[in-house]
DNA sequence: GACGATCTGGCAAACGTTCGCATCGTCCGG
DNA sequence: CCGGACGATGCGAACGTTTGCCAGATCGTC
């Protein structure tokens, strides 16, 4: 294993002069951090991480915990957050919580320690979680807590312009198909889908749920949709909607014939269904990667420190689930 | 931040004593060893990884490199490997490489030295890569180099029994839509299949590829199968499969009646599907598992010490995208 | 009752890095 | 030409843990 003291050896200089030409270069004179810095590629020199965190008691890395990683939407989060990590010459230790608040809390009191800060997905137990993290940084990635900095989609944007479509094609009733009880988004979505049918007025807002952001949600509320007489429905996520549409066929419905259907999230389901789905996008790598900056960002650069909270754009994207309604079910 | 030392004065004894409590507790005396226990959670002591790191020289943490964390099948793996290493008590650092076999030997050589092993999950530059792990362990997911243990999938098994399955609906020309060209689970299932086709006989074997192994890979695909008169296909995965029945929607085939496919992988689009897919199933998570196992194996535990190489089952799972030929094509 | 085997626990030296402090040389203003 | 200031580099002490070695204690056996 080749270390600072063969690397001072091979230039000539002292092991505090590797040291600082390797870490803080401007701190040592050009020359001497060109001997130093040729004689550490020549020797393949690679500093020992766990020295340089347990002298520092900096790592160099983030951690990064979500719910499910199996779950396309926070594996995109994920891979955001991986190459900005990557870019920005950080570690980044992924791990996977289960949707278990408990699990939630041991991974971060275990990441903690041997991190500079924790990105914080879609937490399932916030206040015990930011407990555990003793006075790390972090950043939450889709959900937010008054004086944390946080990433998040514009969900009432989004809310906003799938009801303005809608309208456009005629729809006057609109249900929104609620995700979990608890999850801050879906409360998000909710209150952006209120405001939205206040200001266009002539929408009328049917709001169903809580449901299982899985399948079989979507599922469980495709009767209670049809029993509503909406027109259109909005769900919480696109897995919700995948579930949606299944058993509206079953039951003999046609989408979007009698039901057109908005989904959320462009998890890369959407495009794969029969029709296509209508859906908000967010761009979920960018949310990993802003995340990540906001962790990163140093008072050096200053200027362009990141603000206290980022809202990502939401954008409408029409695919083949969405048309006008029946003229029968036209007032 | 509490220390040994904070522990062994707490518990009246000297910091050895505490160390060797709680990494090796047969070595202490039950009741000394109790004392140190119970003061260390009084104090809420929490290691120092970094410093036990540094002077122990192992880490307890493995380290995983998948190509495609957004990629539900290696989403799925990695799961699994998660949770074993709860399980088991070690840390597991997952990094994506992008599908880039630079940036997977760069990952490896960042990771192999802060980890006591490598899980590599489908490689795409084997060689440079094992070598950047400079002789630290390595289990191979889904690719098989002679002299490296590994965790394989019994892609020759699965094969025959799709086979198996389409001459019994009454199939006898069958296509198979190849993966990437330098693959090594493309080449076991193309092998499989032949020898599949050769045992049973009355098959004929039509191979097609190689084709991207994405949705775009099964466009691509689908003409070709068309005018090979295969009545049945078998494609490289899921995400293929559904880019193949597509684009036989769009040229007015219907599947399973004009064609039947059976998918690879059992990613979870496939029973979202219309029709759901009849597909090869691994259990992934299982690989992830049997990967970990693989490396926290420790002699000491002897009799049960894992093989050298995991050949994981594969099971036909049955949906609806395949069904007898339609008559006119039987001979 | 003594001797050896066995076990328990303490001492102190690492592991490789960072960083406060000291030192030395150099440059500039007076 | 001198004093002060500053920039560059070296010295050495941490950081918190593990572990080889050794001393003392305990026990069984002759």
């Amino acid at each position: 294993m080749v270390t600072v003291h063969d690397v001072a050896r091979a230039a000539g200089v002292s092991i505090s002069t590797v040291s600082r030409a390797l870490t803080d270069p401007q701190r040592v004179a050009a020359p001497t951090r060109d001997r130093v810095t040729a004689a550490a590629r020549e020797l393949g020199y690679r500093p020992n991480r766990a020295a340089s965190v347990l002298r520092a008691g900096r790592s160099g890395a983030l951690g990064l915990v979500v719910p499910d990683l199996a779950n396309p939407y926070f594996a995109a989060i994920a891979k955001g957050a991986q190459a900005q990590a990557r870019e920005r010459g950080v570690g980044l230790f992924v791990v996977d919580s289960d949707e278990d608040p408990e699990l939630e809390t041991e991974a971060v009191s275990g990441l903690a320690p041997q991190t500079d800060g924790i990105i914080l997905c879609s937490p399932r137990a916030v206040e015990r979680t930011v407990e555990a993290l003793e006075g790390r940084p972090v950043v939450l990635v889709n959900h937010h807590v008054d004086g944390l900095p946080s990433v998040v989609a514009d969900h009432e944007a989004g809310m906003l312009r799938a009801l303005e479509h809608l309208r456009a094609l005629g729809h006057a009733k609109v249900a929104y198909v609620g995700g979990p009880a608890r999850s801050w988004s879906d409360g998000r979505r909710r209150a952006g889908l209120r405001a939205a049918a206040d200001r266009l007025g002539d929408v009328e807002l049917v709001e169903l749920g809580p449901h299982r952001p899985q399948v079989a949600g979507g599922h469980a509320a495709a009767d209670l949709v049809v029993a509503s007489r909406a027109t259109a429905v909005v769900t919480f996520n696109d897995l919700v909607a995948v579930g949606l549409v299944e058993r509206l066929r079953v039951r003999g419905l046609d989408v979007p014939g009698d039901l057109s259907v908005v989904g959320c999230d462009d998890a890369y389901v959407a495009e794969l269904l029969a029709p296509p789905l209508t859906t908000l996008r967010t761009d979920l790598r960018d949310s990993g990667r802003a995340a990540v900056d906001r962790l990163v960002a140093r008072p050096g650069k200053d200027g362009d420190a990141p603000r206290d909270d980022v809202t990502l754009p939401v954008e409408l994207v029409v695919r083949g689930s969405t048309a006008p309604p029946r003229p029968a079910d036209r007032p």
